[in-house]
DNA sequence: AAGGCTCCTGACTCGCCGTTCAGCCAACGG
DNA sequence: CCGTTGGCTGAACGGCGAGTCAGGAGCCTT
């Protein structure tokens, strides 16, 4: 199998970012495949020719951002060792900027959740998507204790309750509620971790420099599936 | 002006109350004006006609589960005057039941962020709504920290750190995650919540039987707007 | 050179759905 | 009675967008 897959593949790829920069401009029910096309700078037909139908184009576009976040979320924490600190990264990565330049994740998590109510497949994913972003934090947290920087909690409770904090607040965030920004979240987050673990975070946070993301994970991994 | 809009007031409603079933059902941006129409047992040009656009239909339709939602949450806590049970109270009803029967409430928030990403108008709505809701659970801490009930904390960052857990919990709930069912989304919102005001919430929380919403709150306000 | 294969496209079909319109019917006022 | 008004509808219109199809252009093999 797979002779000379070279250019359908790279095709494929394009035709999948385009799709994603569809969907976070104008929603996952209202992309149309013209729409995609002309993104990605091709005709219609040929959407439909390398993915049947629209339906399993945005599927597979799902899919490949999911696959995208998790490596890049997974590479900003390898390197560093202490696990306060990779609490803090964790914590100051998932919160979205201020702007509506960037983001686009977080936008797409909620097209994600709205799909998911009706679409049994996509729930599927996703569940097992956030089940394996909560067990990272907790593996944190579990590292934290081990070393004794952190008290002891439930860590599977204490993960579940920081990733959903996580996503309350952001949906805050993107929406632009003039209220709650970035930095509010961020201390927030701190602070209710810090509470639990009986530590003082606000130290670890890393500086906003470094903190927009690199740029192209280029995952080559297709769908981990649980 | 106001002859004998007698009937006109029923229908309307009627047809709202259908629009908001159906959306809970099909999606926001799925639902057409025929299942609309169908589902009040009248026809698609009926539903044009009271409201001008489907719209219109649907902001409407929006607006009024919006001002439902926070008469029947007001509703729910008059009458209670210990500031922990209050606060129990408001923890418990938040939690979508386990079945995918009566969660409508929390789906039609998800319909109503995916929205509000590209609808300014209904992210002013959306924002105001949850300003109000947040003021509410601030209100609570206040009062029980004036009783003595609850330690000092900011009570403003304590309200947006319950409500975000809250929906980052619902989200994981709604969506029937296997791992997080109603019950463990309330001890953690309880723990997190006792955590911070130095109290154990765990004994103030409601029979479960009354837990069931008490169905039809009938609101007679019209768009309560910030 | 010829054939075949892969990638690609413009033009079409076809069903769906929001919206419009011309008019119906029942009540009611004079 | 008859006219008018208010509530209501079936039928038609029109646009939009997914999916199909017949073919075309380049390249690789023989």
């Amino acid at each position: 199998m797979g002779s000379r897959p070279k250019l359908t593949r790279q095709r494929r790829m394009e035709i999948l970012e385009a799709a994603v920069e569809m969907i976070v401009e104008r929603g996952l029910p209202e992309t149309r495949v013209a729409d995609v096309a002309e993104r990605a700078g091709t005709s219609a037909a040929l959407v439909l020719y390398y993915f049947d139908s629209k339906d399993r184009l945005l599927t597979e576009a799902l899919s490949y951002v999911e696959d995208r976040f998790y490596l890049q979320a997974f590479h900003d924490l390898t390197g560093i060792d202490s696990a306060s600190e990779r609490l803090a990264v964790l914590i100051a990565r998932s919160c979205p900027p201020s702007g509506g330049d960037a983001n686009g994740d977080w936008r797409l998590w909620f097209e994600l959740w709205t799909r998911a109510l009706r679409d049994p497949e996509t729930a599927r994913k996703r569940a097992a998507l956030d089940r394996r972003w909560r067990a990272t934090i907790a593996d944190v947290v579990r590292d934290g204790q081990r070393s004794g920087e952190f008290a002891s909690v439930d860590a599977d409770d204490l993960a579940l309750e920081l990733a959903s904090l996580i996503d309350g607040l952001a949906i805050q965030v993107v929406l632009e509620d003039p209220e709650v920004g970035p930095d509010r979240m961020r201390r927030i987050c701190l602070e209710a971790a810090g509470r639990a673990l009986e530590i003082d975070l606000s130290a670890f946070v890393p500086a906003p420099s470094t903190m927009t993301a690199p740029r192209t994970a280029r995952a080559h991994v297709s769908a981990a599936e649980e």
